[in-house]
DNA sequence: TAGTGGTCTAGACCACGCG
DNA sequence: GCGTGGTCTAGACCACTAT
């Protein structure tokens, strides 16, 4: 039997009849709060396997974009978009997003052996080196937020030799063939300290939205780790979460429902 | 041919395959950074298909325990870092998975007609009753956050019925069938409002920690929509993205604390 | 009872990483 | 070249919802 994997332009199939059914969601063409068409209704038509159309359905899923029951057909959900990865691996990616314009000026870049936080974080030995890159953001030139990066010395490395004006460090990793595919965000309150009152103009002891980030590579290496800091009113960050979504071997067991 | 669809206990495969994997990973038996054994000899050692396989490391995958890489074998990342959906959902579930004692009191229940936004975020009717409670929820009996939830008539009137003293009602409405199945998140900056100062004991003006919540059913229909306000230093939320998923949770970090 | 999504199987081929 | 994960198929049974 054949089975090209892929469409003849090299599309994947799954990828494709998720791609299409989104368009139509998005186009009004299932409204918010109507049923979907079955599955193998849509496996019919797109002429692909049941197994195809349930991964796209996935996918969808896991945007928030359909919910799913069994016994019933999928619902379609609002218009809600969670954040991608790219979007809240890289501010670049992130003001593009929202059509905004990114700039970055670099404020200082130190060489220096690792502390112990540190080297924990990025999995390093301590004193072992690591680049800390200290850069102010802005969106349509406007300061919003103060970004501590630190990198590894062979990450390091490479952003050292960028060129100052490069927007994106990590859209400029990326190109170097450094792999991101995981990451862990915590997002909480700061208070500003001097290095962000100067470059955020902003009044000393600033209450500060923060997000601190370890990102790592398929092999689980850390490959940055970051804080950034952000003034009131800038940033919002979206999550979307469901039963299905994050699922894992909690079972509550029969019914012994508390209030 | 033999397909029981789940163990004779009945529990469901992949997400024994998953729990069993999760605990070796947790005890040290498969170490951060190394490699997990192929999918066909996890198959062949549990009794499964591959697919099966797949669908539990999967699960895996979205909780940022295994990265995946086509070409080698999987990579272990680390410790557990998922937090589940429950947890997410409601302020009780979250301060008991960290040991804490939660609580809360009501400062006023409201029964109107929903202003405009209210309507849209509650798929209502402009105008459309709705039922509007005021609560400062405790760590310990410390105030740590003004909850502000809004729910449908239809739900409203289950809440109004709670005995006063009830902690969660979150888990009052699931035991009397109401099903919480998706929420959307989004988290950012607010300043403390008259009725934060009064129930925090904050001074005017102060920025708290917002997350706003949206939850619906398996239908899509919107359940509530809340409005919590945390003060600064006693939570963190956290984020697991990855190309494939990302999951979000909550942690607790103590008053005055330093990053 | 019919329809629908959830689970599971047993194959197959493809694309990538590495020795 | 070979092992590995990624994609895909065709079919089956089960659990739940709605009629």
């Amino acid at each position: 039997m054949r089975q090209e994997q892929g469409t003849p332009d090299g599309e994947l199939r799954y990828r494709k009849v998720a791609a299409e059914l989104r368009e139509a969601i998005i186009a009004g063409e299932y409204a918010a709060g109507t049923k979907l068409p079955p599955e193998g209704t849509l496996a019919e038509r797109y002429g692909v396997s049941r197994g195809t159309v349930r991964h796209a359905l996935a996918v969808l899923r896991s945007d928030g974009l359909v919910t799913s029951r069994r016994g019933t057909r999928r619902t379609v959900l609002g218009g809600p978009r969670a954040q991608s990865f790219s979007e809240l691996l890289s501010f670049t990616n992130w003001a593009r997003s929202i059509g905004e314009t990114p700039g970055g000026r670099v404020d200082s870049v130190v060489r220096r052996p690792a502390e112990p936080f540190e080297a924990g974080q990025l999995g390093l030995a301590d004193g072992a080196e690591v680049h800390l890159v200290l850069r102010v953001r802005t969106l349509s030139g406007e300061p919003v937020m103060v970004e501590r990066s630190l990198y590894p010395a062979r990450i390091g490395e490479l952003v050292a030799e960028l060129p100052p004006d490069t927007v994106s460090h990590t859209e400029a990793l990326v190109a170097h063939g450094v792999l991101f595919t995981d990451a862990d965000h915590t997002i909480d309150l700061a208070w500003a300290d001097a290095d962000d009152v100067r470059l955020l103009d902003c009044p000393p002891g600033q209450v500060l939205l923060r997000e601190r980030r370890r990102t790592t590579d398929p092999e689980g290496a850390p490959v940055e780790w970051s804080e950034d800091r952000y003034l009131p009113g800038t940033i919002a960050f979206t999550v979307h979460n469901s039963v299905a979504a994050s699922t894992l071997g909690r079972h509550h067991s029969p019914r012994g429902g508390k209030g």
